[in-house]
DNA sequence: CCGGATGTTCACCT
DNA sequence: GAGGTGAACATCCG
């Protein structure tokens, strides 16, 4: 799933029901949902939604009693409003048509339907989610922010940037992609950046959340091809490295990023 | 059968 | 408190 760059489509789409009165909810008993079934149907029966926002991977729809829809994806989660998917291709996902996959669906009063399919179950729905718990949204970060995210820390770069309440959005591909293209090594304490380092990333972050954006998704960056097992850096032809930093996999370019 | 996968959270160490 | 590791979640895919 859904990073970033995917959740924001998915938002997008969410726009799509709003005013829309929510009729029915059905929720897979085995999803992750932090309330009792009831309590969700009996909160979203009758409403409808009059926003709908994003900070990181998270998606909020604001309701018009006040309260706020929080969905979250996991790896596999796609998003199908009226029965048409907001994202065709999500790598990792299977992407056929599995209705068994559906945990979580709102039956609007006009026919339409909302609907998060979700293979793997990773996926989350809450009711009126801590926001305060996220870091700003990658997408728009500045050079300020990004200093608060990274100085003083001794952790590895990319588990910083990882951290969804320090930083919000950046998923492993991305964080792999942006350190590649700062030249950054994603093992480098965190807080060994100088400004000058920081400002490039914060720019380099935003360039290329915007980038991929453009392109489909966070699974088309020039990082990728090493990824799925070229073993050459696809900008110097060097050797590349295969980690796990903060526990996920981690491709780097072992002369370039530094 | 095995290992790994765009994620989050928690228990358990150091 | 700060971080690291590993497991768990549940399922698909190569």
């Amino acid at each position: 799933m859904p990073e970033l760059i995917e959740v924001e489509r998915y938002r997008r789409l969410a726009e799509g029901v709003l005013g829309r009165p929510i009729g029915a909810v059905t929720v897979d008993p085995l999803a992750a949902v932090p309330h009792a079934v009831d309590d969700v149907a009996d909160r979203l029966v009758g409403r409808s939604a009059v926003a709908a926002r994003r900070i990181g991977k998270l998606l909020l729809c604001d309701l018009d009693d006040g309260g706020t829809l929080g969905l979250r994806f996991g790896m596999t989660g796609r998003l199908l409003l009226d029965g048409v998917a907001g994202l065709d291709d999500l790598q990792y996902g299977s992407n056929r048509e599995e209705p068994r996959w559906d945990r979580f669906r709102l039956d609007l009063l006009d026919g339409g339907s909302l609907v998060v399919r979700d293979p793997r179950r990773l996926g989350r729905v809450e009711l009126d989610p801590d926001e305060g718990r996220l870091g700003p949204d990658a997408a728009t970060v500045g050079v300020d922010a990004l200093t608060r995210v990274l100085a003083g820390s001794t952790t590895a770069l990319k588990a910083r940037l990882l951290d969804q309440g320090r930083l919000a959005g950046l998923g492993n591909l991305l964080a792999d992609e942006v350190c590649w293209r700062s030249r950054l090594d994603p093992a480098r304490p965190a807080g060994t950046l100088d400004r000058r380092e920081v400002a490039a990333l914060a720019r380099t972050i935003r360039t290329t959340v915007a980038e991929l954006d453009r392109r489909g998704g966070s699974h088309l960056g020039d990082l990728q091809a090493a990824r799925d097992g070229r073993t050459a850096c696809p900008r110097c032809g060097g050797a590349v490295l295969r980690r796990r930093i903060g526990g996920r996999t981690t491709i780097s370019c072992a002369t370039e990023q530094r």
